[in-house]
Formats: structure tokens, sequence, C-alpha cells
DNA sequence: CGCGGCTTTGATGTTCATCAAGTAAAGTGG
DNA sequence: CCACTTTACTTGATGAACATCAAAGCCGCG
């Protein structure tokens, strides 16, 4: 394995820390994701991409940047969970969306924006690369290839977040809580048991619901026997008759 | 002016014809928008680019495309209006979004999708270009600013599709309705008066409200003379207090 | 221990979708 | 061109879904 943060270095989460330690990995040119990342580089235009690479442990609850930073890098997950999100008034915020290891954070905004206009934290002790915006410009600049690289995975991103947003406009609060339990399950934590790596309210910014309706319906899921809750672990029991209710929705 | 179409050959909308007529005009090299397009572009490349082009005229109420359909071009707007719109059940539509002149539709599905996943059609009489996506795929390998410029730009569609959709989605009802009207006025037509292109139930297929609803609250704003509603005649009376609601909302 | 944040449940009120019914406008066929 | 049909628009009444408010238990932390 080639990084550091598979064994198990992470030391309890402590506050007031903004950025937890800077991490020099063995590299991009050996990187275990190299295959899906940056397939179109050479060996040579790996290392100089490395050269403009730092490597960061952030701890669950810190915040990477803030709301209105200049956006000078993009930052890819190696490793747990990155929300990016937003204030829309003095007591609310939303989830915009959640990032797990080989997502692209900012990839969307890099390009058009020249300042953050979310927020970004991790939910679980992760590993991230910040890749500096200048060097991703100039390879997209002499390498077409890499260049038609970067606009595809721009454009899953967008596809997937645009249709899970439509998808969850138009489903009742029922359908978006067994949508969105269905999701940790299947697509982060790739098993009908976890533990929610959010609060209660925070599932409620992200699906856009008030947390006393979270607690009622996943109550309701769990007196059906849909789910087991104790805490902050799930399991779900009943996975076909949530995708029913999540589709029903 | 280069654009035949600006001329007022439109006949009256007939249906049952699908694609309008093929209009040959003078070309990407002196296309008047050129300077917004492929800027990037030297002369030799647009005369290339020119090739695999074709332009046509769409009338009002025309499909250019279906959903389902294989995607083989991107399409840019010249002149009208254009809906992206997808079925939500067997009574039901939404619009996704609405393209205008400049605008290229299917630029952020082109290079993840092979088919469309929404439907097209023209809400105005238009006039639209055909790119051949082979077309574009080669002219962004080798040519690293063109992929640049084209970064550019889905990044700012993506963004603006985004952030407009969030802005409704916290927005109630009236707020959902004024924020329409404002872009309208704004945005499309630059003018406190103009002709909705759109019937009250696209209206609410676009900002996800129920057509009765969107008839009662424009009725309320003309009542509380906010507007004057003339049929699809609208003409906003006081901006400034729609500004409030649909901030408030 | 006590404070603040998260969780939970119940009661109440508002917003909005749905249903119904009628009018106006626009397309269609003779 | 007129009668007919369909589609768009409009208003009111009703009910369901959901937000809000209130209150209390729980838990971790200083």
């Amino acid at each position: 394995m080639t990084f550091i943060i598979n064994c198990n270095i992470f030391t309890p989460p402590k506050m007031g820390i903004r950025m937890s330690e800077k991490r020099n990995s063995t590299g991009c040119q050996i990187c275990s994701f190299r295959v899906m990342l940056f397939n179109a580089l050479e060996e040579d235009e790996l290392y100089k991409l490395n050269a403009c690479r730092e490597q960061f442990l952030i701890r669950r609850g810190e915040v990477i940047c803030r709301e209105g930073e200049p956006i000078e890098s993009i930052i890819y997950v190696n490793q747990g969970l990155i929300k990016l999100h937003k204030r829309v008034s003095e007591t609310r915020s939303q989830i915009i969306s959640i990032a797990r290891p080989h997502d692209f954070v900012g990839l969307l905004s890099v390009f058009s924006k020249t300042k953050y206009y979310y927020s970004i934290t991790a939910i679980e002790d992760s590993s991230v690369c910040f890749i500096s915006k200048e060097c991703i410009l100039n390879e997209i600049r002499s390498n077409g290839r890499f260049a038609l690289d970067i606009i595809t995975r721009m454009s899953r991103i967008t596809d997937d977040v645009l249709e899970s947003k439509f998808a969850l406009s138009s489903k009742n609060l029922r359908g978006r809580i067994a949508h969105i339990l269905l999701d940790f399950a299947d697509n982060i934590y790739n098993s009908n048991e976890f533990r929610l790596p959010v609060s209660r309210r925070e599932i409620a910014e992200l699906i856009d619901m008030r947390t006393e309706n979270v607690i009622r319906i996943m109550s309701e899921f769990r007196k059906d026997r849909l789910i087991r809750i104790n805490g902050h672990t799930v399991e779900i029991m009943n996975p076909e008759m949530l995708r029913k209710i999540s589709s029903a929705g």
C-alpha cells in the first residue's frame, strides 16, 4: 500500500487545529489511484504534477476552506469523507454534496470562479491532495489527452450532482430518507451496516428537510423494521422495501 | 449582419415538420458571435470547425431531439430560446433549463453520456448550429487553449445551473415566481416588459410548482400592482418589491 | 455538576398540492 | 368560415404534507 493513511495513524480529533498535518506520501507516480486519476500523463508529467501537490491529513470536523476564500487549488480526496456546504441564513446551512475517495472537489468551480461559494469540511478523518490551479491549467494547455480526461470527469460530476438533486427534489420526505440511507450503504460504505458520518441535522441539510422530520421518519422506519438504529450506527434490514419507498417517493 | 435569421423569414409555426430548414450561413469565420465562442481558434482551425457544423432554423414548438437519442453533436444557440426538459411521470414533465443565444446545449453531457437524458424543444423560433462531437473532441486533443475555453465554459454553465437550482429550492412559491419573472426581464429580454415565451404550465415545470399556483400567485402580484399581465405579455411595475420577495422567499 | 448541543416526541399552523368546475383561447375538420 | 374539440387559463374549496414551536431526555465536556 502506497498510502500511509491506510495505516491507523489517526489520533482522535482535536479542535482548533486548522490543518492537521502535512504528509509526504510516496508520490503521484505510484499512487494507488493513479489509474483512475491521471492516466493520460506520462512519467515525467506525473513527476511535474507531483511537484505542485501537497498532501494533508484532515481530522473529522476540521474546516478545509471557507466560503469566500480564493480558489488556489483543486482538492483530490484520497481517503475519508468531505462535505461542501453553504450558509443560507443566520440559522441554516445547506450541504451541497459529499465528496468521497477519488473525487475532485472544486473541479467545477476552479475554472470559472476565483472564490469558493461554499465551505469545505471533513466529516471523517480524511487524506487529501491539494493540486495547484496553475499546474492543472498548464497541463491542460499542453496535453490534450489530459484536458479530455478532466473534461470527462467534470462532465460526470455535473451529471451526478444534477441527477441526484433532481431525483431528490421530486421525492417526498420518506423517499428522501430511504434514498440517502441506500446511498450511504450502496455507494459509500458498500455494506448494509455502517456508522452515519453525519448528524441528523446534517442529513436534513443534505436532503432539504428539517431535523425533526429526519428523526421522525427514521423512527418510523425503525418501527416498521426496515432499519435498525443505534445512535449513529445504522443497519438496513429491508433494502428492497426501502428501494420501493425511495422510488415511489 | 451575418445572420440570415435576423431578417424576418419565419413563417408561422406548422406542426409535424421535424426539422425546419437547413441553412448555410456565411460560416464560423465571420460569425458575429465568434468572439465569444471560439476565440482560441486560428483561421484554419475555424475553417475545419465550420466544415463539421450544420445550421438549422427551428420553429417554436418543434422538437430538436428526444430523451434517449444518441448524442452526436453539441448544439450552439444562435438565436431564439430552447428548453431542455424531461418526463418525470405519465402526466408530468420538468424543465431542466432554458438555453438562450450563445449557449451550448449538451456541452455537459456530450463527454460523459452517449444518450440524451432530456429532450430539447424550441420555445421560440430559433437558429442553432450542430457541431459534431468528434470534431470537438479532436480539437480539444490538439489545441490546449481551445480545451481550456471549453472547460471554462462548462464550468460556468454548471455553476449557473447549480446555483439557480439551489436558489430556487430554498424559496417559497411567491419567491420563485418573483425570481423567474426577474430572470426573464433581467437576463433574457433586458426589459421590464416582455412576452412570456412559455405557458403557465411550463413555468410550473421550470420552477417546480403547480400550474394553478403559478396562476394564483401571478394574479396576486397583479392585484398588488407589482406586475401587469395581458395574456402572455408581462410588465414588471415594481422590480424592487419583486426583488425583495424573491430574496425573502 | 451544569452547560450546550444533539436527539426525540407531541401539538399546532402554514404552505402547497389536489380536486372540481367553469371560462377563454386556440387548433381542427367539415 | 363556422361548429367542434381540445388545450390553456382561472378561481374556489379541501386536505395532506411538512415546518414550526415547545418541552424534555440524553450525552459529552469543561
